[in-house]
DNA sequence: TTTCTAGTTTGGAATTACTCTAAACAGCCT
DNA sequence: AGGCTGTTTAGAGTAATTCCAAACTAGAAA
């Protein structure tokens, strides 16, 4: 997967073989949200063994490289999405499920005025929801 | 402080000799957001003991009940917002400062529909800013 | 007022998600 | 190939929070 390796290189990162190994699994398009626990699980799935320390390192890393996305819905563990584009969420916090809402089906008009000498850096909208 | 017992029992809390010393702290109208680390220190100040346990006991049981509201903009602690009218945040995590936006500095039109099934209980807007 | 009981508090141990560390290792430039 | 520097590793360490069993207390009942 050279591809990758040049991704990596191109965000700064040395393509190492467990950073491309989590780019593989993480960069190829889909669109999903994850956590250290479950890469871990299919990065084990796959029969490599990647530590857990470098597992949360290079999810720190490819977040602060804009290859993924924070989320935060509450502060029990961090969730990462693989969608870096600008979009929102459902969250249903009962099933502990997120559920991506595409940018424009939310119209944030009239954002306030961010306070003197501050730049707005993003905007996240987080719907909680409920099944009824 | 009677006033703080009846508020409790309102919400269906037991008055307790530390519930009613957190109630005076927090729930006087003031609009502050503290965390449990935070509020201990302000207990301890007054010449008061609580056990750490009981104080994040108090802090989700009023939150459950209502009287306080939990703001998620990171996952290192929990923040509790004693305004829990709706209305949304400025985050600056440079500096770990929440700011306060009323609800009307915020229009949110056309919010998507809920997954099926399922109802918005809330909706929380966190605009993230960072000092030029 | 005393008694009783269910709900509450306590301090400390346990849990959990995550970071740190120092030594082994691996890209990559020459 | 050689070697510098960045990376990975396993395990120890950390910080916020929850759990636990024993002691306590608010409020109802006697």
């Amino acid at each position: 997967m050279p591809a990758m390796a040049a991704k990596l290189r191109d965000a700064g990162l040395r393509p190492t073989r467990q950073r491309v190994a989590i780019a593989c699994l993480l960069l190829d398009g889909r669109h999903r949200h994850i956590t250290a626990e479950n890469l871990t699980a299919e990065i084990n799935a796959t029969g490599m063994h990647v530590a857990g320390g470098t597992v949360y390192n290079t999810l720190n890393q490819f977040t602060d490289a804009g290859l993924l996305r924070r989320v935060t819905v509450h502060n029990e563990y961090s969730l990462f999405d693989t969608n870096t584009d600008h979009h929102h969420h459902f969250y249903d916090a009962a099933h502990d499920q997120l559920i991506d809402i595409p940018a424009d089906q939310v119209l944030l008009s009239g954002l306030p005025q961010a306070p003197t000498d501050h730049d707005i850096t993003g905007v996240d909208v987080v719907i909680h929801i409920h099944k009824k």
